[in-house]
DNA sequence: GATAGAACTAACCAGTTCGTACATTACGCG
DNA sequence: CGCGTAATGTACGAACTGGTTAGTTCTATC
């Protein structure tokens, strides 16, 4: 409501701006936010663009304004998923931690951190109902050499070099092997739950699951 | 459907009458089964009755006639597809096994099952990001002891007992760990393709995971 | 071979959904 | 302070989609 006021001579803090009836930047990051939790519940085709809209302290024009559409939105969507996860991945700080101690750390972050995104979870689940073919036109996705890719090559030398380490492993298996573990608790949880009457979130199996993971990555390095 | 008509007297074969024009049972079978590949390829949302109608030999009608609409008919699919399953599982025979080369061998044929077929772990996938909603509603999805968690119990046992399996894990968490591992390399294919270049069910890549899971499973298992 | 009901068809309908044409307002800048 | 442009709001429509209405044909049975 209250005008900008950054004309009067002494411009303070370019920044401190708060009431902006117009902020390009505030209303593209609140779609984006809006239509992340729309898609995650519902599916691509699942969620209304109308609905989105609604949800938004602007109108579905803007949406059509900054992104285009109903597709190139869920592409925002998802590099902006993916952009959090690698940032997330780069704040992990495991190598001052000996190889089984830093291998079994870095499964817990994973577990953690999947477990504290079931969104990032479901919107992965959703591109590959469509076979990932919004994020194949996506340039930046590939990643050759991750650094989580990196960090886990760094920590499978160092058990090797040690003597720790018994087997010969792809980093990118091991990490599939640890995604594979705390995306299916994540993602499968509802038919699980359905077909054998235990929800794999819940809060008392989360640290047994937690536990599960660890020893079964170490047991799985540490054996011939 | 279609009655029965054992009774009167010397009816030959009766399974043998070809040309039918009209075959509720057929009619029903073909329109579950184009059903599945639609649901599968599509979405739950992003199936379209009409095309499901289209590529049957019958007309939309009959789906309704039949199912009664879009939601039971994916019920249909979602129980058809799991009795698929438990009739597969039920095959599994493993006994006569060691406990480690039968907890290997299961892990393996598990594997293989998932492998050759992507359309029950999509559909399966799809029915998650619908909170498993139908599956809950569904009478007799629910198995608190399905034979497969038995059968994985049982070896459980001889394990222990003949010593080599130095962990007190419980059935159905041995389960998790080895679908979590099978449904990955499927459900996530085409997004870790996206990510990281490479496909996971590339045939090269096939017997390593294979191998892998194995290892995995029984470094677990053996270890203290 | 008449008949009753199951199996089937075609056309249609009402509500939805993505997208847009057009009008308007706020903002930065000289 | 006025102007050009970026940003925003309103209203609408064409195409789609699940579901239905009304009517037809086949087939088992007596």
């Amino acid at each position: 409501m209250s005008r900008s006021q950054e004309l009067d001579g002494s411009r303070p803090l370019r920044r401190s701006a708060p009431a902006r009836q117009r902020d390009a930047a505030q209303t593209q990051a609140d779609i984006l936010q809006v239509a992340t939790k729309e898609f995650a519940e519902r599916g691509y085709t699942g969620a209304r663009v109308d609905q989105i809209a609604e949800r938004t302290r602007t109108t579905k024009r803007m949406i059509y304004y900054y992104f285009g559409g109903k597709e190139q939105l869920w592409i925002a969507v998802l590099e902006r998923a993916y952009a959090g996860i690698r940032h997330a991945e780069q704040e992990i700080d495991v190598e001052h931690l000996d190889p089984v101690a830093a291998i079994r750390r870095l499964a817990e972050l994973t577990f953690d951190h999947h477990e504290a995104n079931p969104d990032f979870i479901r919107l992965v689940s959703i591109e590959n109902i469509h076979h990932a073919e919004h994020l194949k036109r996506s340039p930046g996705i590939g990643t050759l050499n991750s650094p989580v890719i990196e960090l886990i090559a760094r920590i499978l030398d160092r058990g090797r070099e040690s003597g720790e380490f018994k087997r010969d492993v792809d980093p990118l298996d091991l990490h599939m092997l640890i995604s594979s573990y705390c995306v299916f608790r994540v993602a499968n949880r509802h038919t699980f739950g359905a077909v054998f009457g235990r929800d794999l979130r819940s809060r008392q199996l989360r640290d047994r699951y937690r536990a599960m993971l660890g020893d079964t990555v170490v047991a799985y390095l540490t054996t011939a």
